[in-house]
This record gives C-alpha cells, structure tokens and sequence, in this order.
DNA sequence: CATGAATGAGGTTTCATTCAT
DNA sequence: TATGAATGAAACCTCATTCAT
C-alpha cells in the first residue's frame, strides 16, 4: 500500500529500498530534534546521503514524516498483532499479560518512532497524523474485545470498558514517554509486570464477587 | 526568584507585570501552533504589543517559553499544594480522592499549558525543562508521602510506591493529552470518578487482606 | 486599484513608496536578465535593500513582475492616453502622426520596460500577462477608432483596419526590440519620421483616389 | 563548419546524427517551456535519451541552445535563399512579394523555433546570439540589395533603404510573435497579401513620381 | 517607553552535471 | 555506448533580533 508520493527516480524496488532506509534513518532524527528542528539537511546526513539524492526518494519534507509514520505504524501493529490472535485457548487475563507485554515490549524497541509519532503529532501533516490514530484505534478496539470477553467470563468486572482499554495503550506508551523517569526507576521487565498487576487488580472480578 | 533575562527596561514593577501578561498570552499561541510554529510576532500580536517592545521585556524567543512555563507552573501546583497540606484529619484514601480531583480539575482549566509543557518539552531550553521536571518532582514526592501514609495505615497495599505515585500524576495529564479521546466518550466528572476508582482499587488492601 | 498582494508592512503609504521604488529598480534588474535568471537577491541589491526587505513589501517573486508590470504599464498608456483625446480639430492623418511619435517616445523612455514585459510575457505570471495584453488592447482599439475616423473622412484606404492599427502598436515597440539595429542606424526622430511616413504613405487615399 | 563542442563519443558521423535529432526535439521543449525552464531531463525525455547520454553528445545545457540555434537558422535560411537567386529575370516588385511569402512561410512552419530564437535570445549565450544575428544580417543584406535595385529600376521611392529592409524581416517575424492576435483575426494567405501590398503600397514609386 | 522597518542567516527545494555500472 | 543515481550549489522565502525614530 505504497502512497503516492513524487519521486524522481523510476525503480520501485530501489526507491522501496531506499524509503525504508530513510523511514529509519530519519526517526532517530525526529525523534532527537523534532520535526520543526530537524533540517532536512540533518536527516539527508543522518541517512548518509547528499540532501539532494533524499529529495529523489521523497518529495518534500512532510513526505519524510509521513514515510517515519507509515514505516513504524506497520512494524509496531505488527508487534501485537499475533497476541490478540491467539484465541482462546488462555483465559482473558492472560491475553492481557501478553498483550501488554507484547506492545510495551514493541513500544520500548521503537522509542524513538513513539516519541516522534505522538510528541510530534500537531506538526505533522493530517495523512501522517490520521494514519497514526487509526492505528491506535485498531489496537484499541482489539483492547475492547478481549476485555469483554473477560467481563462475559467473569474474569473482570469493568466499569467503562473503552476507558479501560485506553489505560491499556497508555500504559505502554508511558514506558517511552516518561523513560527520564522510569529508566532511573526500574527495568523493563519490572515496569511491565508491576503495571500489568495493577491494572489486573483494578479490573479483577474477585474482589467484587466476595 | 526572577530569573536573570536581560531587559531593556529598568522598572521593576512595570517588567513584572508585563512579563505575567506575556506569559498568559503567549502561552495560548504556543498552544494552539507550537514553540517552533509560531513566530514571534505571532505572540506579540497576541500580546498586543509591538514585536519591539516584547524584546523590552524578554531577552529572547526562549524567554518566552520560560516565562510561560514559570508562570503556569507555579499557577498549576498552586491549585494542588492546598490539598496536601490538609492533614491527617481524613483518611489517605479521601485525600488521594481529593488530590486527583484537584490535579485533574487543574489541568482542566489549564490544557493550553500543559499540552505546550510536555509537548514542547524537547523544544524547549534546558531551564525551562528543569523547571517543569522540578514542579512535577515535587508533586510526585506529594504523592509518594501521601501513599506511604496510607500504606502505614494499613489502607493501602503497594509494591512499587514511586510507580504508583507517578501513574497517579499521569492520570490528570492525560485528561490533556488524550482530550481527542476522552472529550467524545465522557464529562470531567465521570473521568475523574472511574480514573479514581480503578486506581484506589488497584492499591486497596482489602481484597489481599483478606 | 492596488493589487491584493500580502505584505508584512501596515503603513498604506509606505508600502505604496516602497513599490513604486522597488518596481522602477527592478524593470531594470529584469530587463538585463530576465526573469528567471535575475534573482530575488539581485533584485534587493539594484533595491539598495536587504533580500528580507524587499519580501515586507512583496510576496513573492512574481509579485515583482506584477508590480514592474503594473507600474510600467500604467506610465506608458498614460503617456499616450492625452494624444488620442485632442479631439476632432485637427485631422486623422495628423493625430496619427502625433499618436506613433506619442507612442514611440514613450517606448523609448521606457525600453527597460518594454523588453521586460514582452519578453519576458511567457514567464510572467497570468495576472501579469492579462495586464500588459488589457492595456495593449485598449490602445489597439483607439488605433482602430482613429482610423475608422480617418476612413471616414477620406483621408485613409485601408482594408483591414485592426490589422493596420497593429501595425502601428508594432512600429513603436520595434524601437525597443532591435535597438540594438536601429540604435546604430538612425536616431529616434529619424526613425519616428521616417515609419510614420511610410504607414501613412500606406494607408493614405491620395494615390487610389486618382 | 562543426562547432567545438565537448563530446564523450569518438564517432563522428553517429555525433552528427543525435545532434541533428537532439536540435529537433530540444526546439519543442525550449519553444514551450523557454530555456531557463526546461530542464535538460525535460530535454532528454523529448529527444528519448537519458539525461546521460544527451551529455555525451553535448557539452552544456548552453550547448543545446546553440544547437537549436544552428540547425534552426540553416533550416531557416535555406527556405529563402533561393528566392533571391531568382535573378533579373522578374521585377523587383515581384521578387519582394516571392521574398517576404517565402519567409513568412518559412516562419509559419518553423514557428517554435522562431520564438525560441528570438525569445529567448537574451537567454543565449554570446555564441548563439552571434549565430542568429548574423543569419538575420544576411536576410537584411539581401532585401536591401533587392530594394536598391528596385529603386534603380525606378519601381521603388525609398528613403532609408535598410530600414525599410528591416521592417521586411520584421513582417514575417511578426506572424509569430503577435500570434495570439493573427490567428484569430485572418489566414496566413491573408496576411501575407494584405503587409506586403501595404508595404509595397509604402515605397512604390507611382504616387510620388505623378 | 513603544514601535516596526530593516536585516541576513538559514531552511526547503530544484537541477545541471558527473560517473560507476 | 547508454543509463540514471548521486551530488551540492544556489534559488526562494521566513523570521528572530536590532535600532533609529
């Protein structure tokens, strides 16, 4: 589902190849700067090339962003993905632990590409920002289906689930945001497990049931 | 505790207050485009003044920033810091209710600031990051006494208290953040109720005492 | 009839000064080189102003072409504007004579303007195009009412007359566009005469008549 | 008379014949786009080479022009050369309606490249301008060789021989840079009949001889 | 003290030209 | 021989900052 975006150069597979590279490059650099800051002349270095050979894979700055969304949308959705697939084999409350895990452990690979993607999000232009939301509205709704599955299982007992599910997402996304916090603070592994019990506890149907 | 910008003007008084109304006006036009978007004379205009004589009053573009994150930081932790101080007349768990509702209803009132504040962050200078780190440190350490106390009291049980005292901080920012969201499926009230709730049931003591 | 073009400036006046200057210095820039290779800088420079300067006063770059245009044409059909009114005291043949030499000095004086504005015509924007082809028209269109008259009168032949006052629009611009033949032939007056006769002889009723 | 044009290819006669193929396809695309803006990509794809290998038959983008230029001029010239070999075997009179038919034809089929030429002359650099102004030169040698001996023969009553042989050239090049206003208002028979019996009209020698 | 005209550095983008394949 | 990817100079334009009025 390549955009349309100008290109000078003719070879699709080359300028895939080179857009990919690009999508990478240009998310560190995003992400240490942002959108406003970075020049693209920072972004051509950051990719190894002359400013000029970037503007024959993309055609125009904004196209740069776009290209940083679409790449890492599609790389982190596909993090996830697969857990919610899982069935039902597991009972909801494990898919849970496995969902947050999963995508803090998705969020936590890509940083970079979070930081951009949200922080940056009133500078980019609306196809870049509407792709990211509808991708967290994916992984949102997804949310809401397995935790209704659990409140039909009885293993939950949720007030809002929508609210709920959007903790969810913000749990993983915190790792990234307030990592001035947290890697001072904890381990990865530590952050996923203590903030998956909690939020376990606060939905669990047990305490109620008593 | 004025911090050292260099001025043109030598009145005292009269830079206080133009400076206080800068940072009230300017701090909307941040909001709505972004540090680096909006251009001085944006913010002069909305300030009402000459681009010319803004420069009396602030030394640069930074200054501005750090007046805005100065002036609303000290607005916004002024809204919390009664609450803590309110003893311990009632329990921790009503003064937890109490203070999320006051951060929450304060962020409310205050969604410009804290959007420019932590979405511009990266952007703005270190001073004024310090500056927004130490207020949000310092509520932080509210909360963190406030959740040993209750532990101590045996109200609540916790594993990770700074953890816990941080998620609480992020639970009013995101009524800022996540507005897009949040606006379309509930009121303040409920947010703040159902937010609460989940929480205060996620550290209760009662379900593991038994 | 101020053209809407953005400007940085709110003087009225000013801005209408500025123009004026920045139209007459930059008709010269434009004519030695064109418009697509005479850049904004050199156009700030023949300006006396700084490139930021000029873009208070002038949206782009085509609004400089705009504005050479409008000054200039502005000045040339005023410069022949009168010569058609004199009225009926005197006779067709004579008015023509006057209009051409009109016409001719006019041109002369403004040969910088004249090649910008014809030669450049294809890299001018519409609106400027529009300008230059309206004013060429209504000057046209008195030729024709001028030899209608003459016609009339008896003192013209001439079969097609808006090919014939063509003709005469042609024989004043020639002395701007082959100056560099006529510049070393003869002088202005020799060639104003000398034209100016051999139309008339062309068009006169006298040998027909006969 | 080959030209020191910087080449890549050793072969001659295979030089010779992509120059000759380049000149007619880069004519289109100046004509239509004006030098400054045709970019030699767009040149390239018009004569269905890459950008590469048009600059292995060419020095320079400046090389192209000239090119134009010359294939152009020779094409031109050739077109009425042959009317002034005509000899004395018919009136002057008639040769100058053969004469300026003849060029006013070979302007109508060569119209891109006439306004090329002459349009963008300024554009040129010295070699080519050189080029076009010589071949003119020449015309305008002729006509005037043919008008003196019109006025020899008593056909003619002249006063500036060379300007009226200017305004001969300056007839059929009108054809196509006043278009927009010809076309629309007569055939090229038309026009052709109606300048060159208003320019005979001018200089015959009838009305002043009675 | 207030103003806004002036400035020029620096950002994005285009394109003539080269050169490895 | 033919190609087109790579390059970087240079174009247009914006805007933080200064300073004369």
């Amino acid at each position: 589902m390549q955009r349309a975006i100008r290109t000078y150069s003719k070879d699709e597979s080359l300028v895939s190849l080179r857009r990919a590279h690009i999508a990478r490059c240009a998310a560190r650099v995003l992400a240490s700067k942002g959108h406003d800051r970075a020049t693209v002349r920072d972004i051509a270095e950051a990719c190894a090339m002359g400013a000029g050979t970037l503007y024959h894979y993309v055609g125009s700055k904004s196209d740069i962003a776009y290209l940083v969304a679409e790449h890492g949308m599609t790389e982190i959705s596909n993090s996830w993905k697969k857990v919610f697939s899982e069935g039902d084999s597991i009972t909801a409350t494990e898919v849970v632990r496995r969902a947050i895990r999963a995508q803090t452990e998705a969020v936590d690979s890509h940083q970079d590409l979070i930081l951009v993607l949200y922080r940056e999000m009133a500078r980019l232009d609306s196809r870049s920002r509407r792709l990211v939301l509808e991708t967290e509205m994916e992984l949102a709704a997804a949310y809401e289906k397995l935790l209704t599955r659990g409140c039909d299982a009885g293993e939950f007992s949720i007030q809002d689930i929508p609210m709920t599910a959007h903790n969810m997402l913000v749990v993983a996304h915190m790792w990234a945001f307030r990592r001035w916090f947290f890697r001072r603070h904890c381990t990865l592994e530590e952050y996923m497990t203590r903030e998956t019990e909690m939020i376990l506890k606060s939905i669990s149907a047990e305490s109620s049931k008593e």
